[in-house]
DNA sequence: CGGTTGCTTAAGCATAAGATTAAGTAATTT
DNA sequence: AAATTACTTAATCTTATGCTTAAGCAACCG
C-alpha cells in the first residue's frame, strides 16, 4: 500500500466513513461535550472513543481543549463545507454534462425518438 | 472489530475516502468510460482497478453494465445526494442550535446580566 | 482457427483500522 | 492524604484494505 500523506478529503471522508464517529459528530452538533460524555451513548471502551476522536480531530471536524483533567470537545462546522464542496462540484459537472447532451438531442432532427 | 452489516453512508464516505477513487469518480463525471479507459491514468494494475470499481458499485455511487467483452461504467449522481443530505443535515442542526444560542443572548438584558 | 483484447478470478502479502485490556498520570473530592 | 475521576499510554489482537502477480475465459479480429 506504501500510503503517501493523506489529503485533508481523505481524511474528511475517512472520518464520516464510520458510524460511531458520525454520531459523535452527531452528538457535538448539539452542543459541546466531554470526552466521557461523548463515550457514554457506546458500548466501547474508552480508549476506543479516545481513538475515534483523534481520528475526527486529524480530519478538522473536531476540535479539542483540556482544561485541568477534563477534555472539551466541540465540533468546527466549517470544516465540513469541505467534503459539500467536493460532492457539489461534481454534481454541478454532471449537471453541466446533462445539459450539453441535452442541447444535442435537442438538435437532432424529430424522428429521433416516436415516443408520444 | 467484527463488523456488522455496513450502512449505506458507510460505504458511500468509504467509497469517497480514496483519492483513487474519488479521480474515477470525477473522471465519470464526464461521461461514462469503459474499465480499461478507467484504468488508464493509474499505474496500478488492472486488478486493483476493478477492486476501487467495486467499492464504487457497493456504495451506489457508480453503475456498470458488461456488453461483450466490455464493461461499461456510469456515476449515479443521485447517490452523492445521500452524503449531501448527511452534511446538510448536520450544518442544519448547528444553525440552529447557534440560533437558539443568539436567541438566548439576545434575551439577556443590555449589561449582560439577568438581575431582573 | 489462432491470436489479441478486455476483463475476471484467485491467491497472497503488507499495512491500516478498530477494538481490547492493563497500567499510568494528574486533577478533584472527601 | 486517600480515594475517585477523567482521561492517557502502551501493548496486543483481529479483521479490513489496497495492492500485487499469475492464470483463466469469453469476445472479437484477421
Amino acid at each position: 500500500m506504501l500510503k503517501q500523506p493523506a489529503e485533508p478529503l481523505d481524511l474528511m471522508f475517512q472520518a464520516l466513513a464510520d458510524p460511531t464517529r458520525r454520531r459523535m459528530v452527531e452528538r457535538l452538533t448539539l452542543g459541546s461535550a466531554s470526552v466521557s460524555e461523548l463515550a457514554e451513548p457506546f458500548k466501547m471502551s474508552l480508549p476506543a472513543v479516545v481513538q475515534h476522536l483523534q481520528v475526527l480531530e486529524q480530519s478538522g471536524l473536531v476540535k479539542t481543549q483540556k482544561v485541568g483533567r477534563v477534555r472539551t470537545c466541540t465540533i468546527d462546522p466549517g470544516a465540513l463545507s469541505l467534503a459539500e464542496k467536493w460532492i457539489n462540484d461534481r454534481r454541478i459537472g454532471w449537471e453541466r454534462r446533462l445539459d450539453r447532451l441535452g442541447a444535442f438531442l435537442d438538435a437532432l432532427p424529430d424522428d429521433g425518438d416516436p415516443g408520444t
